[in-house]
DNA sequence: GACTCCCGCCAAAGC
DNA sequence: GCTTTGGCGGGAGTC
């Protein structure tokens, strides 16, 4: 006890004593924090601790006396911790004396009166939540578990959770501060990101999958190995996220963070940031934050210890009010889960640079994104930011293309007012835009879809299209200068709800089209800036190089007939992110410039030739876009389309351009055959499918008559043009406008529809109080391509000697996120 | 019986 | 060498 004492109150007496590291930091974080703070000085030892009561054997005794009973509680009150041990022991006597076993039992209070949420209630009752800087805010945690009536540990836990989210931050022993909600939208933003650059979305993704498997297909052997790569995909540990100014430095925070309270925290709110609809499972929670450790050593001693530590963190977020609890019901049953009820996290325009102690979190990400809002006030520098990305309708998207376009054709001087390089990528940006909406026309009217032009015109209200035709009438078209540059047609794909629009640029000389995507990963409008838009050439001849690819997982995919689990590597392979970093780094660096030089070259960009500074800018301007080489059209291809459909969709110089590439790759039967359902997750575009317009997708099958299984072979224009309406959301879901009713068998009955029942019971999960009613055209998997890293959206595609791609590793994809109708 | 999560041991880190 | 911090898992309360 004397030790105790001793060095209980001499911290207290000696003012600065807070330890170096201490102060060379806390001040800081002062200072940044609440500039009016007082310079970090600890404070007095309040006169009414005496030195030797904290904390002591006796301290629990003497809790759990005064929880007890009121009246010893008040008794305890009224002696004002007088830290009389021998009263407390004879009060703890007399206690038991007077109240029999039972009795003692009752005047305990209920557990429930001492959770931790509750605590953590009465915690946060003492603080306010936007602490001015004049008050008061430090925390002694001998006096709150005093005042609360709590061993101190359990204040740790509450802190610990409270420390992830900025709210608090220590400053010496003992001591904390006490910053409120002030740094809690950073720290989201921060958190989000971060969440995102780890993909966390596509973890979950693969959780649910390997669920099913588990479930349904209970291959241990191959389940091992999908564990295996999940762990190898998984070790890229991530450490504590820290706003600037409020950087840990306590060695305990380093030494232990791998599983210290607050990292789990941060993972997982990150979960629920990264999780659309914002509905996290504890399973689903506690696993990925176990694969982030060790898999390997999965046991269930180490889940549950993990789902104790969530029930922990979960209660402080609740008492945050950050989350609730909810439960989500699936094939296997009910499972607490938590929803998301904190504020929504909009991406920070100003990207206020978090730091991570992490030293495994890839640089280059952050980098990027530094450039990339560097780009985006170069792109557009007059204007606002806008979002799209949430907006689930073309419309929008084509009025802002409109406004965009009124702004740069308004311009009451020549683009020489603004910047050339600007008005450059303003035009570029907006030819590709331009490009989505014209193919998009040209797949619906080529399919023989009742609407007219004009009617999609009108429904479309304020498009800029003004090549309203086929694409080939567009391209010929002397429209300057996007139309001009329009010499060639482009396969499209809807844009609509899905974040990507993704554009097919034929490249002459190589032989290979591209696709590009405007990926508006971060919630930037790709009318004023995206963010996530980026050239990434890749011919033919690169694509079958790319580094990433398993050739054993390509075997699975192609080969293994009506195996689901193929359809998991590659999710597990969309993990990979530090094993796609550096590739997808290299690729972005070096091909993007190259190809993009060979696009200026060959392409439309080559008007625009002259400003060849800004040129380069604009394509390194998009940094996590990819431009993917398509097939292209062989006849085979061609022959899968009606006339009229050749006649709209191919164009005269480019026949092989054909929107069936847009969302469709031509893949022989029997390679959809293996890949199975989850093969409609597969596009060289990614698009995503819902369940109900996957009815639709077996034109993915093959548009190739050429391939070895024609029987199944399948018309893509219609199947293009169905993908389409229903995404822009022309005809509901589940409504297909046959071009041949034999295509439109339900997927269902596929035995390869693991990964629809799949999502189902992912459906079932994230929206528990919904009916299992056919998702709406708009239930299309959302943000597929939010992850920052974008490499997942690269489609490595080996050609066959037919004309058709091959997928390879990297191609597959578990949808990340699905649109809750209900609660979005 | 499963779900929750309190509780406190005890080791690492801090001082 | 003591205190602070906090990982951890037993096991009790609750549903």
């Amino acid at each position: 006890l004397g030790a105790q004492e001793n060095h209980s109150s001499e911290p207290y007496r000696n003012v600065l004593k807070t330890p170096l590291k201490q102060a060379a930091t806390s001040p800081l974080v002062l200072t940044e924090i609440q500039p009016d703070c007082q310079p970090l000085t600890t404070p007095p030892k309040p006169k009414e601790i005496l030195p030797a009561d904290p904390w002591t054997p006796t301290s629990n005794l003497k809790m759990l006396i005064s929880a007890a009973s009121p009246e010893i509680r008040s008794r305890e009150q009224r002696r004002e911790l007088s830290n009389n041990t021998r009263e407390v022991l004879q009060a703890k006597h007399c206690l038991q004396e007077h109240l029999s076993g039972d009795e003692y039992e009752k005047s305990q209070p209920s557990r429930k009166e001492k959770s931790l949420g509750l605590l953590c209630h009465k915690f946060l009752a003492r603080y306010p939540d936007y602490p001015s800087t004049a008050e008061n805010n430090f925390i002694c945690l001998d006096e709150v578990a005093e005042e609360l009536n709590v061993e101190r540990r359990r204040i740790y836990d509450i802190v610990n959770v409270l420390e992830s989210l900025h709210m608090v931050s220590r400053l010496a022993k003992n001591r904390y501060v006490w910053h409120g909600r002030h740094n809690l939208s950073k720290t989201l933003q921060a958190l989000k990101k971060v969440g995102e650059e780890n993909k966390y979305t596509q973890q979950i993704q693969m959780i649910k999958k390997r669920e099913y498997e588990h479930e349904f297909d209970l291959d241990g052997e191959r389940n091992e190995e999908t564990a295996r790569s999940f762990v190898s995909n998984e070790h890229s540990e991530m450490s504590f996220v820290e706003l600037p100014g409020m950087e840990f430095r306590a060695a305990s925070v380093n030494s232990r963070k791998d599983k210290s309270l607050r990292v789990m925290s941060q993972k997982f709110v990150m979960l629920f940031l990264v999780s659309t609809p914002q509905i996290v499972s504890l399973e689903v929670a506690a696993k990925i934050l176990i694969g982030e450790d060790q898999l390997e050593d999965l046991d269930k001693s180490k889940f549950k210890t993990k789902i104790r530590r969530l029930y922990d963190i979960a209660n402080v977020l609740s008492s945050l009010e950050l989350i609730k609890k909810v439960h989500v019901t699936e094939e296997r049953g009910r499972k607490p889960a938590f929803k998301w009820t904190g504020p929504s996290v909009l991406p920070n325009i100003q990207d206020k640079k978090f730091e991570m102690t992490s030293t495994t979190c890839p640089p280059p990400i952050s980098e990027s994104i530094t450039s990339k809002e560097q780009c985006s006030k170069n792109l557009f520098p007059s204007r606002g930011k806008q979002n799209f990305t949430r907006h689930p309708s073309l419309i929008k998207l084509v009025r802002s293309i409109e406004n965009d376009r009124r702004m740069i054709q308004s311009a009451p001087t020549s683009p020489v007012k603004m910047s050339a390089s600007k008005q450059l990528k303003n035009v570029f940006l907006y030819l590709f835009l331009s490009m989505v909406l014209t193919q998009m026309y040209s797949c619906i009217k080529c399919s023989g879809l009742p609407s007219s032009p004009k009617e999609m015109k009108m429904k479309l209200s304020g498009s800029s299209l003004e090549c309203n035709l086929s694409s080939s009438e567009a391209a010929s078209k002397p429209e300057p200068p996007r139309s001009a540059a329009l010499t060639q047609p482009l396969a499209v794909c809807p844009p609509s709800h899905s974040s990507v629009s993704p554009v097919i640029l034929p490249h002459p000389h190589s032989g290979v089209s591209y696709a590009v995507y405007l990926q508006p990963s971060q919630a930037h409008t790709v009318t004023t800036y995206n963010p996530g838009f980026m050239l990434q050439p890749l011919p033919r001849a690169n694509v079958t190089g790319i580094k990433s690819i398993n050739s054993n997982a390509l075997h699975k995919i192609t080969t293994v007939e009506g195996d689901n689990q193929a359809a998991t590597d590659d999710p597990t392979k969309s993990l990979t992110a530090k094993e796609r970093l550096p590739i997808k780094s290299e690729t972005s660096s070096q091909r993007c410039l190259k190809r993009s030089q060979e696009l200026q070259e060959n392409n439309l960009i080559k008007r625009y030739k002259s400003d060849e500074e800004s040129l380069d800018t604009s394509l390194t301007f998009f940094p996590s876009g990819y431009l993917i080489p398509l097939t292209q059209c062989t006849h085979g291809n061609k022959a899968g389309f009606s006339n009229k459909e050749k006649a709209g969709i191919c164009s005269v110089q480019h026949t092989t351009y054909s929107p069936a590439i847009a969302g469709v790759i031509p893949l022989t039967a029997s390679e959809v055959k293996a890949v199975n359902i989850p093969a409609f997750h597969i596009t060289p575009l990614n698009i995503m499918l819902s369940p109900t317009s996957i009815a639709a997708a077996p034109v993915l099958s093959n548009s190739c008559p050429n391939s070895s299984n024609s029987s199944s072979a399948q018309n893509p224009g219609s199947a293009i043009m169905n993908f389409t309406l229903q995404n822009i959301g022309l005809i509901p879901a589940g409504v297909h406008v046959p071009a041949n009713p034999v295509q439109h068998t339900p997927v269902s009955s596929h035995p390869g529809n693991a990964s629809l029942r799949s999502e189902n019971a992912n459906l079932q999960e994230e929206k528990p109080s919904v009916s299992k009613e056919p998702q709406e055209p708009h239930a299309v998997t959302e943000n597929f391509f939010r992850t920052p890293g974008g490499p997942n959206t690269v489609s490595p595609l080996s050609a066959n000697s037919d004309g058709t791609y091959r997928i390879s590793q990297g191609t597959l994809y578990i949808p990340q996120r699905k649109l809750e109708v209900s609660e979005d």
